[in-house]
DNA sequence: AAGTAATATTGACAGTGTCAATATAAGCAT
DNA sequence: ATGCTTATATTGACACTGTCAATATTACTT
C-alpha cells in the first residue's frame, strides 16, 4: 500500500493534489461560490464521484485548501521577513505588510481560512484536519517570532502576539477591499506605531 | 400600492419580516449551512418560491438579515454605554466588550455580517443593500463615537478609530470560539490598555 | 500469474436556487 | 357593489450540487 514516492502511483497522478489545485484555482477566479466538489472534479479531468476517494466530502477539501493557504500565507510572511531589515520593528512591520498584502491578493482563500468556526469544519478527514493545524501553527508561528523581541517588563509575550495578531488581522479583515470601506482607510503603518509594545 | 400601516395587508401578513426571522433563527440553529431560501420559505409557512417576490434571490436575503444583524450590534453596543460609567475610557471598554460578547453570542450571524466582500454582494436588491448600508453606518457610528474623546495632538480621529476597530474586530473574528483558539487567549481588558490613546 | 486493495466510473437520489406560467387576493376606479 | 389592475403566492420544471451504492478498472503484492 505504500506508495512510491516520485512516480505517479495511480489512474490519475495523484488526484488529491490536483483537486487541491483546481479548488484553489476555482477560488481565486469565481469567488467562494465556483468552490465545488464536481467542479474540481472536471478541471482535474476526473468523473464526479472521484474526490470521495481522497476527501470525506466537500468539508474535507475545504480543510485541505485552508491548509494549502496557511502554507502559502507562512511563505509569503517570511519571504517578507528575509527582504526587511533585521531591526525587530523593521521585521514587525514587514511581516504585518505581508499579512494585508496577502488578505488583498487572495482575497476569497483568506476568508476560506479564517471564516470557519470550528464546528463547521468537524466532519472533515484526520488527513486534512492535521495538515490545517499544522500550517495553522506554521503561520501563527511566524508572526509569533517577529513579536518576541518586544517582550519585556510587564508585557508578556502573549499578551504581545494577541494584541498584535488582532490588530494585524481586524485590518486585513476589514479592509481588504479598498471598495467597501465606507471612508479613506489610514495606511497600517500609521497604526502599528501606536501599540505600547516596549 | 401605499400600504396601510398597521395591519397586514396580504396573503401572509408581511412575508418579507417573518423570512428575514426564519433566516435568523435557521442561522442561529442550524449553521451557515442550514440559512436557505426553501428552508426559510417552510418555517414562514410559505411556498418554496414565495420569497422571490421579497427577495432577489438569495443573496438579498442574505443582505436583509446582515442588515438585521448590523441593528441588533448596533443596540447592543448601545446598551453597554447606557449602563457604562460616562467617562470615556469606560464607554470604550464597555462597547469593546459588547462588540467580542456579541460576536460569541451570535457567531454565525456575525461571521455572516463581516465575511462577505463586496463583490460577493452584488445582485441583491436596492432594499436590502439600503438597508444594510444604513444599519453598517449605525454600528460604525457607536464605536465612532466613543472613540471621540480620544482626539488628541497628533491622532487625528479617523486614525483612533480605524486602530481600535481593526483591534476589536480581529480579536472578536480571531477569539469568537475559544475551542478554536491555540493556547489561552488574555481578556480583551489586557490588550486595550496598549493601545496609545491619549 | 493471480489475488487483493486502491482508485475511478456510472447511475441514482434528495436538496438547492431560479425561472416561467398560473392562480389568488388586495386595492382602486368607475 | 362591480370590474380592472397590480401585488402576492403557488405549482411545476430545470440545472446544479453533495452524497451514496454498485460496478469497473488499475496498481501493487504475493
Amino acid at each position: 500500500m505504500t506508495k512510491k514516492n516520485n512516480t505517479a502511483p495511480h489512474h490519475h497522478g495523484n488526484l488529491r493534489e490536483a483537486l487541491i489545485n483546481a479548488g484553489l484555482e476555482l477560488l481565486e477566479t469565481g469567488g467562494t461560490q465556483a468552490l465545488t466538489l464536481r467542479k474540481c472534479a472536471a478541471l482535474a479531468g476526473v468523473s464526479h464521484a472521484a474526490p470521495a476517494n481522497h476527501f470525506n466530502g466537500l468539508i474535507s477539501l475545504k480543510v485541505a485548501i485552508m491548509a494549502r493557504g496557511h502554507f502559502m500565507f507562512t511563505e509569503a510572511m517570511q519571504q517578507a521577513n528575509a527582504q526587511a531589515e533585521t531591526s525587530p520593528w523593521n521585521q514587525l512591520n514587514a511581516t504585518c505588510e505581508a499579512y494585508i498584502t496577502f488578505a488583498r491578493t487572495h482575497k476569497t482563500l483568506f476568508h476560506l481560512m479564517f471564516q470557519s468556526g470550528c464546528e463547521e469544519l468537524e466532519g472533515a478527514d484526520k488527513q486534512s484536519m492535521s495538515e490545517n493545524q499544522q500550517a495553522c501553527e506554521a503561520s501563527y508561528g511566524t508572526l509569533q517570532q517577529v513579536c518576541l523581541p518586544f517582550e519585556h517588563t510587564g508585557n508578556n509575550a502573549l499578551n504581545t502576539e494577541t494584541m498584535v495578531w488582532s490588530l494585524v488581522h481586524g485590518y486585513a479583515m476589514l479592509f481588504a477591499d479598498k471598495d467597501c470601506a465606507m471612508q479613506d482607510v489610514p495606511e497600517f503603518s500609521e497604526i502599528l506605531p501606536r501599540l505600547k509594545l516596549k
